[in-house]
DNA sequence: CCCTGATTCGC
DNA sequence: GCGAATCAGG
């Protein structure tokens, strides 16, 4: 192969600078280059030197963080328990095939994500997962992409901006939803 | 609970 | 240089 898509090449490290400096998360920027976690987004940041974007006061909190224990967890598995009952799945509201207009100048760093590691059978999608439908819903290769989902929304960040066309979403909206 | 960025340190 | 683990805080 020729790369792995893990890398930090020139594209990615000027997306990335992009997307940080427009105010995006570490996370959503994360899920918008594919591959990468947030911690890794978040490293590159600061080693690039362009953390503290707006704000720079740091009262040494973190300074007491530096445990640094097992070297790799060996499994976090999360054997899925009580998991909700899809009894009314989202069968996707959503065009199968959002093959709408393209306005022509979009498509161009931004569709070429979606990392297959992150698929999911509708039994191992949870709440707070990407429900976007891949494939036909009638046979049983049928996944959900499964990427952390926008809170408040069915879709990660990158769907998101598919299924809702008309003004992108830079900024998700927070739910507050505290119960 | 969800999330955020910050930091350390093994690799 | 990289990023997982972990933290502190919202």
């Amino acid at each position: 192969m020729i790369d792995a898509g893990a890398t930090w090449t020139d594209e990615r490290v000027e997306l990335l600078k992009k997307l940080w400096t427009d105010g995006l998360s570490a996370s959503q920027i994360a899920a918008e280059l594919g591959n990468v976690t947030r911690n890794a987004v978040i490293g590159k940041v600061h080693r690039l030197g362009l953390s503290g974007r707006a704000k720079d006061a740091k009262p040494a909190a973190a300074a007491a963080a530096r445990p640094r224990k097992a070297t790799r967890a060996p499994s976090a598995p999360a054997p899925l328990p009580p998991q909700p009952h899809p009894g009314n799945v989202v069968i996707a509201p959503v065009p199968l095939q959002p093959v709408t207009k393209e306005p022509e100048v979009f498509v161009a760093e931004e569709d070429v994500a979606i990392p297959m590691s992150e698929r999911v059978t509708i039994m191992d999608l949870r709440e707070s997962m990407c429900r976007w439908p891949m494939g036909d819903p009638t046979k049983p290769e049928f996944r959900f992409c499964g990427a952390r989902s926008i809170t408040g929304l069915p879709y990660c960040t990158h769907h998101a901006r598919i299924a809702y066309q008309p003004v992108a979403d830079r900024k998700r909206e927070r739910k507050l939803a505290r119960a």
